[in-house]
DNA sequence: TCTGGGGTCCTAGGACCC
DNA sequence: TCTGGGGTCCTAGGACCC
């Protein structure tokens, strides 16, 4: 057998631009341009609606003159009142410094006309999984990043090596385009960890090509924050030794590296700086844990809230049930998870011996892990999470046979938490 | 008027077994 | 009785990502 020439790997990363309000303004054309977030509450369609019917009567409102409605009649950052943070902003917000994560109360204060808007999540749900399918026909290596990511391999596609990737990238970008009516940008490198950084380069509505011996030129001057690993944390500690950029960490001895970060993580540092990466697009996961959390709209005590807290913590227990069913899988590790009011985070779990998806049981044990924590402080969130997933029915990786109806585990005697208040939250625990 | 809601992975200590 | 090593599982916390 003749032997193939060797094909360099050509790895993509693709994402959406803006995809939250990308998505909103395929439903109102007439806010493409403005300063744009989405975040917060619910859709008040219904009040627009009125609004607008009292303002202009004798005109039809409804689902089919969304594009109609004049820009002024949407609701605005500034009349925002709650906790919620900003998913997305649009291009013309960011001038503003408005950027995801943000606090909604601050991104107010930066930019208080921005139209605000809620999260679609049907019909982002929908648009994403059009835009994976419209990429799997041309190539099908595709691994899930979350709704608006995905990295391709685009080593063995036709015509993935063109131009060192542009081509297909191109083909992609225009059949998104024509599919969706949504834009992207993609970056194509030798793997995966430079391909996350290239797709940056060029936003919105851009293609990016990294090729091996471009490293030092387009790599090494950009901030180490850039690596995909590298986070808030890590970044100060890299400042701290005088390292800002990709380049300077490269320039250090790996050994220094393992020494102040660590074995593993201070040698993936090096091999990051150098641009060395090989792992796979993997086009199939399976979930490891599944969770319902809720911040309360004020912080809640678990003795004057009893009422409140033990009714929000049944619905996260009946939502994390409905999530295992709804997708086929039972837990054996039930956790809760709590923030009090100064951002002070607790978990606690339990592993029982047989997994479950029942409300009911996740309830039990999830309230048994409730009370080995302080609950006499304010909390601002709680948390249910099933963990050790497995298929019920199927075998699982020790090759023992799950059922989905576990049995009540035995009752122990945990290390009970001196202000212990969960007899007022949860007298059947007693 | 700071700071959501899902996740994954890693580390580290202790229990327990051989 | 003491020392000691390896392996696995469980638990808690934390960094990081979308």
């Amino acid at each position: 057998m003749p032997a193939q020439p060797a094909l360099q790997r050509r790895i993509a990363h693709l994402d959406m631009d803006a995809f939250f309000a990308s998505v909103e303004l395929l439903r109102y054309p007439q806010l493409r341009g403005l300063p744009m977030v989405i975040g917060g509450g619910r859709r008040r369609e219904d009040e627009m609606f009125a609004r607008l019917r009292a303002a202009y009567p004798g005109r039809d409102w409804g689902p089919e003159t969304l594009d109609r409605i004049p820009t002024d009649f949407f609701p605005r950052l500034k009349d925002y009142v709650g906790r919620g943070v900003a998913t997305t902003a649009t291009y013309a917000a960011r001038q503003f410094g408005v950027g995801s994560a943000m606090g909604l109360m601050k991104a107010a204060r930066l930019c208080p006309d921005a139209i605000l808007l809620p999260v679609d999540f049907d019909e982002v749900r929908r648009l994403s999984r059009l835009f994976k399918n419209t990429i799997r026909e041309i190539a099908p290596v595709l691994e899930d990043r979350g709704v608006d990511e995905v990295y391709i391999d685009f080593t063995e596609v036709p015509g993935g090596q063109r131009e060192g990737g542009r081509v297909l990238a191109r083909l992609i970008q225009k059949s998104i385009f024509q599919a969706t009516g949504l834009t992207c940008s993609i970056g194509v490198a030798p793997n995966k960890l430079i391909a996350k950084m290239a797709s940056e380069f060029n936003k919105p509505n851009g293609i990016s090509i990294v090729l091996p011996e471009d490293l030092q030129t387009l790599i090494w001057p950009l901030p180490c924050r850039k690596i995909n690993g590298i986070g808030p944390k890590a970044d100060a500690r890299l400042a701290g030794h005088g390292i800002r950029t990709i380049g300077e960490l490269a320039a250090r001895e790996r050994s220094w590296l393992v020494a102040h970060f660590g074995r593993s993580y201070g040698a993936w540092l090096h091999e990051a700086a150098w641009g060395r990466d090989d792992r796979p697009v993997e086009t199939e996961s399976e979930p490891v844990s599944m969770s319902r959390e809720t911040t309360f709209e004020r912080d809640l005590h678990a003795v004057r809230d009893r009422a409140e807290l033990g009714a929000i913590f049944t619905r996260l227990c009946e939502q994390v049930s409905a999530d295992l069913r709804r997708k086929g899988y039972a837990g054996r590790t039930i956790g809760i998870k709590i923030t009090y009011d100064n951002f002070e985070k607790v978990t606690r779990d339990i592993t029982i011996g047989e997994a479950t998806d029942h409300a009911d049981v996740i309830r039990r044990h999830a309230g048994q892990c409730l009370r080995r924590v302080d609950l006499s402080r304010r909390l601002r969130l709680l948390g249910v999470r099933v963990g050790k997933l497995v298929k019920p029915g199927t075998e699982s990786d020790d090759g023992r046979r799950y059922s989905a109806a576990a049995s009540a585990p035995p009752r122990t005697a945990r290390d009970r938490s001196p202000d212990d208040h969960t007899d007022l939250l949860f007298p059947e625990l007693g």
